[in-house]
RNA sequence: GCGCCACUAGCUCAAUUGGCAGAGCAGGACACUCUUAAUGUCAAGGUUGAAGGUUCGAUUCCUUCGUGGCGCACCA
């Protein structure tokens, strides 16, 4: 990149900007690159602050720290000053005096604009005011910012630039930066628990040639070797299934997934999931597996099963309670929907359910559930049963072949996971897979396609098995109290800058 | 896609009925060797999101457009 980028059509450039260009220079008139190569930091701000707890008024530490950081606020009098250094784990105040650090280091310092990268170097000690300090004997200048900072007090607030430009979002807003961390942590304890049983991590293709596993719209793109269109991965599903059909029991993988849909506080066009599937396992076992996955992880992460979300206390501790559609229907909406299905397009269209009699019955009972049940349901809870219509993956339910043996589970109103006993049947699956394509015909943009493939492998036979996902960035929005899918993604999608 | 709201200095915000666009922080100059939203003095900083319209006069009223937020719809 060039060096006159900022200079360029220096007339319109503020002055601010301006300020920082000419400091540029007169630092490389001393011979100071503003771009360094290399520092070695030997700690960190939280660190210090730890170790030296102990330390008295007046009293030095031994040894000499380095640490490396940006400036964030600065405060001169003079031949001496004090600055807020931050790092990746927190801020802690430096202390530069003009007879420690000789005239040019202190004039360096003096220079210093906020946003600034240096080294430093110097010993511990703690202030008259009681703040642990480090005084320094050495600092090296590191990288030149050439962009002031949002202001000190308030920070960045305006959401569209804290989502367009989260590197200054993350450098201001420290409450940010934690919800990041927490989102690392929470894969990483996901990660472990399923180690811990067994589950091994894989990975399976994000091109697809046909969108499957999922009802949803997808993102299409076009491969030129092999002249074909392929599709981004609604859901990793149909690969690991081919996977346990190999004869790996306990597979999982956490990676993104596209849907070409709507945004909202609880959509964002990609987003990560978890996908795992457990042989010799049904749905029951899945239950158990989740309620205990998902509240270890919260508990780890946030020290307590009981959780604050938005104006709820939502309590994770296992068992959470199991709760059949049909039940919830009546429970929560007052209505029965075991009857004959006119009886049930009535309900519908009583309900304001405007296109009850273009839509299947399956769509309906899952549309009356959307809009009357799911928004109650505040606590974690199971709901089982659903149609066989909109599941065409999952395995019949046992004692009842008009339902499937399917859970979600809803949180706070959202859906966070979904998962059922696999259906290993290669027949009962064609079928499936045709009545999703008289869908298709008749207009219906969200049906699976007629895998051949996923059908030659359940013909090896693939044992029993229970899979389940779970929306990752819906875990993170409850584990940090976010209210908003955008504010746990670091880079959510927007519209570009014209 | 529909509805409501917002957009003013680098950032956070003001501006009376339509009447000279104003502060704080950041930045510039000066002073200051324990401050922490440091302090004091001085000076500077604007295409009020864009384009039109009404008006003697528009940040303010109207229209269109742009971007975003929230809600609805679709979806997980």
């Amino acid at each position: 990149m060039s060096e006159e980028t900022v200079s360029d059509g220096a007339q319109d450039i503020s002055e601010v900007l301006k300020a920082r260009q000419d400091k540029l220079e007169e630092l490389k008139k001393h011979g100071i690159n503003p771009f360094a190569y290399q520092f070695n930091p030997n700690t960190t701000a939280e660190e210090i602050l730890a170790k030296n707890q102990n330390i008295k008024e007046g009293e030095e530490g031994p040894e000499e720290v380095r640490l490396a950081g940006r400036i964030m606020t600065k405060r001169g009098h003079g031949k001496a000053s004090f600055a807020n250094l931050q790092d990746k784990s927190g801020q802690i105040q430096i202390y530069a005096k003009l007879d420690l650090l000789g005239e040019d280091k202190y004039g360096l310092f003096e220079k210093l604009d906020l946003g600034d990268i240096i080294g430093v170097i110097g010993k511990v000690f703690r202030t008259k005011r009681g703040e642990i300090s480090v005084k320094l004997s050495d600092l090296v200048f590191l990288t030149k910012s050439m962009h002031p900072l949002p202001e000190k007090w308030h920070g960045l607030t305006d959401k569209e630039m804290r989502y367009r430009q989260r590197y200054v979002d993350l450098i201001v807003n420290e409450d940010v930066r934690k919800v990041f961390i927490k989102r690392s942590q929470i894969v990483q304890s996901v990660r472990q628990f399923l180690a811990e049983k067994g589950f091994m991590e894989v990975e399976t293709p994000i091109l697809h040639p046909m969108a499957g596993g999922a009802a949803a719209r997808p993102f299409e793109t076009y491969h030129n070797t092999l002249d074909m269109k392929l599709f981004l991965r609604i859901a990793p599903e149909l690969y690991l299934k081919r996977l346990v059909v190999g004869g790996f029991d306990r597979v999982y993988e956490i990676g993104r997934v596209f849907r070409n849909e709507g945004i909202s506080f609880k959509h964002n066009p990609e987003y990560t999931m978890l996908e795992l599937y457990q042989a010799y396992a049904d749905y029951n076992d899945i239950m158990d597996l989740t309620e205990n996955l998902v509240s270890s992880v919260i508990e780890k992460i946030t020290g307590s099963t009981k959780i604050k979300f938005r104006d709820h206390e939502i309590d994770f501790k296992a068992p959470w309670r199991r709760l059949p559609l049909t039940q919830a229907l009546k429970e929560y909406a007052g209505e029965d929907i075991t009857g004959s299905e006119s009886e049930i397009r009535d309900i519908a269209k009583k309900r304001g359910i405007d296109d009850a009699d273009k839509l299947g019955i399956g769509k309906l009972i899952n549309e009356l559930y959307d809009r009357f049940v799911e928004p109650h349901l505040i606590q974690p809870t199971f709901i089982i049963d659903y149609p066989l219509e909109t599941s065409p993956l999952a395995k019949k339910k046992r004692d009842n072949p008009n339902l499937v043996e399917r859970f979600e589970v809803i949180v706070a109103g959202m859906e966070i996971a979904n998962a059922f006993s696999e259906l290993n049947d290669p027949m009962d699956q064609r079928e499936r897979f045709a009545k999703q394509l008289e869908l298709k015909k008749a207009g219906d943009e969200e049906t699976e396609s007629m895998d051949e493939d996923y059908l030659n492998a359940l013909s090896y036979g693939m044992p029993p098995a229970g899979g389940l996902g779970i929306g990752i960035d819906r875990l993170v929005m409850l584990a940090t109290d976010s209210h908003s899918i955008r504010d746990v993604i670091f880079f959510p999608h927007m519209r570009p800058i014209k």
